[in-house]
DNA sequence: GCCAACGTTGGC
DNA sequence: GCCAACGTTGGC
């Protein structure tokens, strides 16, 4: 299994809208960047489970998990016109961007932020936390995730 | 709101 | 294929 990390503006879709879904489980729209849809694409397996990020707010950090239920298939907001996502270079045949499903698993009572994140140690290596990076989704090892989730409180 | 870092576009 | 211009991300 592998794991995750996905971010999101939490003004645009925060993990709340995921949970007040009666399936709790929704489609990862909207990616438009190539490393992270490849990501999506060629790594995601069912049942990786995955970070809920809330970035570009007051406290950016993790804030619960994922699972994904469905592995990638074509992003189709690209193919909307009034879709905030529409890519005119997209077509049915040709759909060139993918999403997954993913479905809620937990909520964290505190975030943990990024300022904590790092300064751990144990996390000097995080995707995350490389200088510059500014990808949406980043793998995970399995030494971070079970460590990160050593912090929750 | 600022701005550094990065990605994409498109002329040449 | 280079690279300048532009757009986006996202922490602060």
């Amino acid at each position: 299994m592998n794991y995750w990390l996905m971010k999101s503006e939490p003004t645009t879709y925060g993990i709340d809208n995921l949970f007040k879904l009666p399936s709790r489980t929704d489609h990862w729209e909207g990616v438009r960047n190539y490393q992270a849809r490849n990501f999506m694409r060629d790594n995601m397996k069912l049942h990786d489970q995955a970070f809920f990020y809330h970035s570009n707010c007051e406290i950016p950090g993790i804030v619960g998990i994922m699972e994904i239920v469905r592995e990638s298939h074509p992003d189709l907001t690209a193919l909307d016109l009034n879709s905030q996502y529409y890519d005119p270079k997209s077509t049915p045949e040709n759909p060139r961007w993918a999403m997954v499903s993913v479905r809620f698993l937990e909520k964290f009572k505190n975030t943990i932020s990024l300022s904590l994140l790092k300064t751990c140690s144990e996390l000097q290596n995080m995707t995350l936390l490389k200088p510059g990076n500014r990808l949406s989704i980043t793998p995970v090892t399995e030494k971070e995730w079970a460590f990160i989730l050593s912090l929750k409180n």
